[in-house]
DNA sequence: CCAGTTCCGGACCGCTTAGTATAGAAAATT
DNA sequence: AATTTTCTATACTAAGCGGTCCGGAACTGG
């Protein structure tokens, strides 16, 4: 079943790759077809339309493959073997790291790569918005699992966790684009995982002895 | 001293305040002259040249006024006179107050003003940086004072703080793009600000106790 | 070898962009 | 009345935008 015709000439994932770079770096709407076309191996708009169908669409894949890719750090939110504290701050941590790697772009795509935008490219705005949402959906599973779990009580300071880590994660594109070292985010995070620490029922390694007094 | 020659027929503040409105909820690089030109009471090409010099000019002299304005959210991380503790939490809860008012564009436009910008308008986005390292400065003067004066231990946990909170800052931003409300934004503070009470010298109401003791 | 299929390079589309130039009229001061 | 300044209105530039179309080139299956 070998696809008759005359082949691509250039590599449709190394371009889509280079596409990723682009849109990264400098978001959807500033970044032009002729940029596109020529950060993809020179190709010609015909190529571009008949791979990729239009500049939204292209954009689309892209965020799919970061999700797919780079976007992995946030991962342990949706494990449920990992203890919920752990994939918060293994979250946290691993965004950080990725976010701040200089061997690609600096921030993160789902919040910096549509925050400008006209009106008319709102569904791509649209796009980046629900997938911060998935990752908001991740952080309030965690802290309501550890609820479940006795970990954490049922209080108002705990309900608003995940919109302190979700508010935090977001911020962390904005600091990691202004230059910060991967080094200063992971300190920021050791602080702030201590509020789940003083929130937490069980305090460290007095779990036992807390139960049974 | 009076200025001679007709005088303009439109008000150059309101027109400014129009800008900013435009400004702040698209962004530098997609709010174009026409738009501009058109809220700013259909002012010609040649009146809005000779009265602001360009869309840059124009962009600098609105964030001056938001700074002014609605940036005086973030006095109290500069007013000497207030506790570190209340500085900061005032200005994350005044910051929250305002990014979420529905009465004017949500979210930060220090943060969100120039996001996505080609390499050509990298001056503005340097000039948002700017602003937001002052920000950042503030945050690192709060918990030096606190530390100075005995609230706050030299640790490397409260060496984190600063960039803790400001990473929170400005990720309210996102969120508060995002649709949340204030006082879900207001719940993560509290819950926020109780990392400083865990680490602070003098847990609440017993300062004087364990110095004595 | 040829028909069918697919891709490529380049010309081209209509539209928008930021910004300039021109004109004469209107309103203020001196 | 003379001068100065801004006004409206229009026309214009040069470039860039996302996207389309066509003729020819390159490949495969029959």
């Amino acid at each position: 079943m070998a696809r008759t015709g005359r082949p691509r000439e250039f590599d449709r994932d190394k371009a889509l790759d280079a596409a990723l770079t682009l849109f990264w770096t400098q978001g959807y709407e500033p970044t032009s077809l002729n940029q596109l076309k020529a950060c993809m191996g020179n190709i010609s708009p015909a190529s571009f339309y008949a791979a990729f169908g239009s500049k939204e669409a292209l954009f689309r894949e892209v965020v799919q493959r970061y999700v797919e890719t780079y976007g992995q750090v946030m991962a342990p939110l949706w494990d449920e073997t990992l203890p919920p504290r752990d994939a918060i701050e293994q979250t946290l941590r691993r965004s950080a790291r990725m976010q701040t790697t200089r061997s690609h772009p600096t921030g993160c795509l789902i919040v910096l790569g549509a925050s400008n935008c006209s009106p008319e490219n709102q569904p791509v705005q649209t796009l980046l918005a629900a997938e911060r949402k998935r990752s908001r959906k991740g952080f309030q599973a965690c802290v309501t699992r550890a609820v479940e779990q006795g970990e954490l009580p049922d209080t108002p300071l705990t309900e608003a966790l995940p919109t302190l880590f979700s508010t935090f994660l977001h911020g962390m594109a904005c600091e990691a684009r202004d230059g910060d070292r991967p080094k200063k985010l992971d300190a920021a995070i050791t602080t702030l995982m201590q509020v789940w620490d003083s929130l937490a029922v069980h305090p460290k390694g007095m779990s036992a002895a807390l139960k049974l007094s």
